[in-house]
DNA sequence: TTGAAAGCGCTAACAG
DNA sequence: CTGTTAGCGCTTTCAA
């Protein structure tokens, strides 16, 4: 079985089968400007019987028009990044976009390196997580002349538009509601990333709002790799025996505040009356745990959804409805926040 | 603030800015054939500080090389797909070639039309999620003339090259499993998926495997759409209300299986002497639970690696290990399968 | 080691 | 409604 080299096929040889002028072709298959119903059947049966399909390489040339959006996120590891996709993802079927993925893993110079490298394909439109990049990448943003929605995070500047949420205000709510539940002892457990300021900023707005009650953080703990559940588990049985005295954990993700959810069961403890517990991300996978974490929903699939609208908006011309959208979460109490 | 429009920047502009021809600024910027160190460093120099990004787009349609790899699978939303476009990426990432992901929803119709609008950036390899396909479907991949690495299951006719698993043999090893752990009233839970042919498989393994030992499916029952984990609470519930005498449970995936897990806990019922579980994928997630249940792993990171290198390889002229890679997950049998 | 010419496959713009 | 003419921005090829 020998591939016989095929030379790639080309609007001539459709022009060719079907006695139609490449022109017609290409309008044609591309259902722009006006072509007698008679030419257009006979073109279409042509390329379908040919098995042709476009190359949009050359048509984006030709046109500089091209359908891609450009989408940056750090990992595919934490479930939050696939559900943005599926809202992007969602977002786009409606239009004649189409997603492209790039991971950065967190650093800022793979970040710059993954984006140099989308925007050689100049993208319709870019999605970026976060609003932290460096100045190269910032540089880059703007010099790209289309849509940038910056989204996840809406603590900062953005370079044009922007979706997301304020996770410094997400620390300060839940600050909030523990104190009006009465907690005072307060640990807190995260993942070990310094270049996650989305978790960084839900931890200082914890904290800050916690000073200014005159509380402050009674221990603190971070994780790095492995799974959360466990680490969720291990790192509460720690903290609990170097501060017995805890009245309330704050979780920097649900999945870890599972984890230790299950390690107070296991061990009997009273939840929220001896202690009580919140997370974060609104994890609907979780649903279904003997008890319903508290929790605030990071609004992962809607952020991704409106971003993706945005740049559709944008691209076709629409002003869409403004370039920064702050989604505003609310705290999920379920069955571990509010004594009584 | 009014944005000027800007002509896009092209070769041109640094050619002029260096003092060079565009032809040897094209060649230090690809560090392609011989440029002396001093036109080199005058030519970076001056693409730097335009900010100049080339145009791919361009570049790929004169050299006919694009570095692209289109990636189809069936959705995000199911974990195991990020975890197989984390592998892809990984092993991509000391290359060249860049991912470009796509979402069928499980719909051979949408299949169709995203292989379409990928093969239609005219990509260096194809990775496609699963090996059934619809005519025009496999055509298309046929015609395509590139590395075509069919994954997740190896049970059928590879178009060109193939990573997975068998899902038939999975279920068929379970059940064997099962039935030498002495267990003989066997209920079955898992998605209504009609479209997921490697669910189906499992179930056709599993099924023909007790039938061989004279033993029937006692009950069964689908579900779609909601928490996995507390579908797999309702449904355990339900189906043991039906026939209480049941003393296994196979799940079709961790999620469900441990919403099981759970109920059966809260129950108080002995696990694994009265009522034994098992689940499938692997789901690292879990580990943490109070019992590990017994599952299966999919291989997920490891089948997205291997497809990559797949094409990776070929692209490079490379041959490869082979065209083929059936991966064979062992049974993990946790706590909730061996009784003992 | 460098440059000039000739496309890559398609579409915008303009004629007919 | 259909066809012709020029490129799109780069790289291949060949010559200097």
């Amino acid at each position: 079985m020998k591939k016989p080299p095929r030379r790639p096929m080309t609007l001539r040889d459709v022009s060719e089968a079907s006695g139609v002028s490449e022109m017609t072709v290409s309008r044609v298959l591309r259902n722009k400007g006006d072509v007698s119903p008679a030419t257009r059947t006979k073109v279409q049966a042509a390329a379908k019987r040919l098995g042709y399909v476009p190359n949009r390489i050359a048509g984006s040339l030709a046109s500089s028009h091209v359908n891609l959006v450009a989408v940056i996120i750090p990992s595919l590891k934490n479930m939050v990044f696939p559900e943005v996709l599926s809202g992007i993802s969602d977002a786009l079927d409606a239009t004649e976009l189409q997603p492209v993925f790039g991971v950065t893993e967190y650093r800022p110079d793979k970040e710059e390196q993954v984006l140099f490298e989308m925007l050689s394909w100049r993208p319709a439109g870019i999605i970026i997580a976060g609003l932290e990049h460096s100045d190269p990448s910032r540089a880059m943003l703007a010099q790209a002349d289309v849509p940038v929605v910056e989204i996840m995070d809406t603590d900062g500047d953005p370079i044009d538009a922007c979706v997301g949420i304020s996770h410094r205000r997400a620390g300060r709510e839940m600050a909030e509601a523990i104190i009006a539940a009465g907690y005072r002892r307060i640990g807190f457990m995260g993942t070990q990333m310094p270049l996650d300021h989305r978790a960084r900023k839900r931890f200082e707005g914890f904290t800050h709002t916690l000073a200014r009650s005159g509380i402050e953080i009674a221990d603190r703990d971070f994780y790095a790799g492995g799974s959360a559940l466990i680490k969720g588990r291990e790192m509460t049985q720690a903290m609990l025996n170097r501060h017995p005295d805890l009245d309330f954990l704050y979780y920097s993700n649900d999945m870890i505040g599972a984890g230790g959810l299950m390690y107070l069961l296991d061990r009997g403890i009273d939840i929220p009356g001896q202690i009580g517990l919140a997370g974060f991300n609104g994890v609907e996978l979780l649903a279904g745990l003997p008890r319903r974490l508290a929790t605030m929903d990071a609004c992962r699939f809607e952020i991704g959804h409106r971003a993706a609208r945005i740049i559709a908006d944008r691209v076709a011309g629409r002003e869409g409805d403004g370039d920064v959208v702050q989604l505003t979460p609310r705290i999920d109490f379920g069955d571990t926040l509010i004594r009584g």
